[in-house]
DNA sequence: AAACGCATTATTGTCGACAATCTTACTTGA
DNA sequence: TCAAGTAAGATTGTCGACAATAATGCGTTT
């Protein structure tokens, strides 16, 4: 049916799985509900192979859990697995900082202060603005991340892990984050990391996303289920 | 061919999934070779649909790696994957053994003391003994994992990574380490872990897998690759 | 003799159909 | 009326075959 955004890939095996994907990160398929395998191959247009190639891989990222002989199931975000992923967010992130206070040059320490300044003034003019979480280059976390050199923890936090984050960011609506306050903690990090002070960039990573978690929460026990797109 | 060990699980997939990675680790299929999926499928006696998702849950755990209209390859181990892969863990673990020292009942520390105990007395029976890192419930590491009582933490140590730690343990034979040495390390986290003490625990877990990552990193430099089963 | 191009071959990607299992609805009995 | 058993339907798991792409080998040309 919604056969309109159509990136084409290599393979229709990755096509269906990224289009599930934001099928299932956006809500257009809500939470816990079941995955018919020919109801979706037939909406998309495609058989029941790749499909099926597709829904190993959603597994593989958390995004449905798989029952033999029953079938898949979207997953139901809830408040025990939000704390539990962003617990091993703060480990990862938080090496991933220590890491970056190493290895980061002084070209990229700068790009990376620009890009803040580009948040503040961003945020200097749109006074109501949300500081849209914005995926991408100009995210600075995915910055500090990369900025590790570690290809196995850039590998887990950007391609494995991310979906589900962005799930549960998505679904809250993460209205009640005070951007001016992140952007302070964003730029303190940087400061640590310019320092090459990697115990100090790791723990203030840490507390930053420790308050993300916290606000999170806060916002899944009085927001109820986001509607889709 | 080599037919002989089939755990009979509710799928064909995951039979297949678990007898590669069984394959890999243990280097019946080498490094770098080939996935062929005919003669793969042969050899399993299946067909190549069960096969193809099994191959797909390999490149999900990182033992194999996908290109498309090409084919699978199993990954080479090298020096620099297997640190980064340990930096991860050493902040994955370390994050679990700080969880542990809260969460852990005292029960459940005893308990652990007396697995230490065993393992010294084992030790001091016999001397020449490697300490075979020993999967299964009689691991410390995945003692104090269990104990975090992080359902993604535990899933990712447990059911991701681990196979391609136990690649790396597996094929460099891992004779270096000092098992009295690791003992008493244990011991010192599990005191710490006792004490409810998360910082000196995680610091002291990270220590310990850093010392033993380091220890991989010469035998990977001094020996070359090892032999199958 | 070496390199380029083309044809052949083999492998991967995709499809539709059959088998096995689960779900559901109905019937039957207490 | 409710419960249990059973049969019908639907869904998942598996298979073999076809299509598309990559790898291989041969012949031609310079």
């Amino acid at each position: 049916m919604n056969n309109l955004i159509s990136i084409k890939s290599a393979t229709l095996s990755e096509d269906i799985a990224q289009q599930l994907t934001n099928a299932i990160v956006t809500g257009h398929i809500p939470q816990g509900s079941k995955i018919s395998e020919p109801e979706l191959a037939k909406q998309y247009g495609v058989s029941r192979g790749p499909l099926r190639e597709a829904i190993v891989k959603l597994e593989g990222l958390g995004l449905v859990t798989r029952t033999a002989n029953v079938g898949a199931r979207v997953i139901q975000l809830n408040i025990q697995d939000m704390l539990d992923t962003f617990t091993m967010r703060e480990a990862l992130e938080g090496m991933a900082a220590r890491l970056a206070a190493t290895t980061m040059s002084g070209e990229e320490v700068k790009s990376l202060y620009q890009l803040i300044d580009k948040h503040q003034a961003h945020l200097d003019a749109n006074q109501d603005d949300h500081y849209v979480q914005q995926g991408g280059n100009d995210d600075f976390h995915l910055r500090i991340i990369h900025a590790s050199r570690n290809t196995k923890l850039i590998r887990l936090l950007t391609e494995e892990l991310y979906a589900v984050i962005r799930m549960y960011r998505r679904h809250t609506a993460d209205q009640r984050s005070d951007p001016r306050q992140a952007l302070r903690e964003h730029r303190a990090i940087l400061d640590a990391i310019a320092n090459h002070e990697g115990d100090l960039a790791e723990l203030l990573m840490r507390r930053h996303i420790s308050r993300a978690s916290h606000l999170l929460k806060q916002a899944m026990e009085h927001v109820s289920v986001a509607s889709p797109s």
